[in-house]
DNA sequence: TGTACATCAGTGAACGCGCGTTCACTGATGTAC
DNA sequence: TGTACATCAGTGAACGCGCGTTCACTGATGTAC
């Protein structure tokens, strides 16, 4: 994934041109180096357009304003959060695959923060976006699909079904947060090094 | 602790003294108040000063800087969130007490959702404040306790005897923060009766 | 193949905004004698 | 008990800042004939 980003550099002949070529794709990367760097709070429009070359008013004839651009941000992170999350779905029984499923979660928050933490802003972003809505849905099905086995249909939010569901979600949700957090010590790599001492041992405390 | 904020309220006849009589506790409740309103990112300086009725310069006299103030409110969040979880600690096995815990730490996320939100933004605060650090500390102990045992000394987060209550808390902080972001429903009071009708089932699938 | 022209994607200057913090100040308090 | 004075807790005007968005514009593209 961090090749993704590198690929959208525009290429040197492109870089004088007064059309960008693909100005979206430069813009949503320039946004998430931008939050990798400052911070989801340390976003800002104008910053992204500065790192994409192009002046402070480019980014709205795209996303329309800034929101627009976060959201897209957001649902580029889903999906590639999908993607990690279906990879890690090798089969075998719902123990194994919940455990696949629970370190690949895991282990993309600490490989994004940023973006972790930008998916699950949602005052920052345009919740009705279709495209957000159905990379995220999607990647909650694949969890649920791994903790419930593949019969299941998905209900309401309040179904008692979903329990076992929820349960391994919240797991995982929350010992990410955490780690991002900073529960598990304020020093570099902290966070790291508690995952891999300390997750397997705390997934065995799930039973499904 | 909705009439802790209340009994800061300046008393009448103390509303047009020169000196305020306890700035220190209005500005923070002034500041709890706005968070509460606008969300933890709509905090300003300048707006809890305005509720306050207090010139924008005051709050330094107090606390250095926004961040002070911040730190301040996050301390007397974790001081109000570890009473609530020692409250909900009523003995029993150890099951029970666990049970117990969970359901506060999810209650008290849900009725404090800025506070909650505040007090893991680490970004904002001051992470060495000894007051924040000794109440956050404080609230990790007593959900340590119920997760293991009296007997239980603290150890380095990467203690693999920890991971029991690092599944706890892991399990109803996740918990805690996929209501509050949302992903239960957007509909106002969805976190609630997702809390309600699925809370406990979600920690029946916990084993310690 | 050449040309007119509509459309698209960018510019860059300007707008008003609210912010955190500073500064010199002043009114109130409380303590030493 | 009275008074001088240091200290404390506030004022309010001013600062510079970066922000998102708007606006009239222009350069490049691509399509119809």
């Amino acid at each position: 994934m961090a090749d993704d980003l590198n690929s959208v550099n525009i290429s040197p002949d492109a870089v004088r041109r007064y059309h960008h070529g693909d100005l979206r794709a430069a813009l949503v990367a320039a946004a998430e180096a931008v939050i990798a760097e400052r911070g989801v709070d340390g976003f800002s429009l104008r910053e992204a357009a500065r790192r994409a070359g192009v002046s402070p008013a480019a980014p709205g004839h795209h996303f329309g304003d800034a929101r627009g651009l976060l959201t897209a941000v957001a649902a580029r992170a889903f999906r590639d959060f999908g993607d990690a999350l279906a990879a890690a779905d090798q089969g075998g029984d719902r123990a194994e695959r919940l455990r696949g499923q629970g370190l690949a979660y895991v282990r993309f928050a600490l490989a994004h923060p940023a973006r972790f933490d930008l998916m699950w802003r949602r005052a920052l972003l345009d919740k009705t976006d279709p495209e957000l809505k159905a990379a995220a849905d999607r990647a909650f099905v694949i969890l649920d699909r791994a903790a419930r086995g593949e019969e299941v249909l998905r209900h309401g939010p309040e179904d008692v079904a979903l329990a076992p569901s929820i349960a391994a979600w919240s797991m995982v949700h929350g010992f990410a947060r955490l780690a991002l957090e900073g529960a598990f010590g304020p020093e570099p790599g902290a966070a790291e090094r508690a995952a891999e001492a300390l997750l397997p041992r705390v997934l065995d405390h799930l039973s499904v």
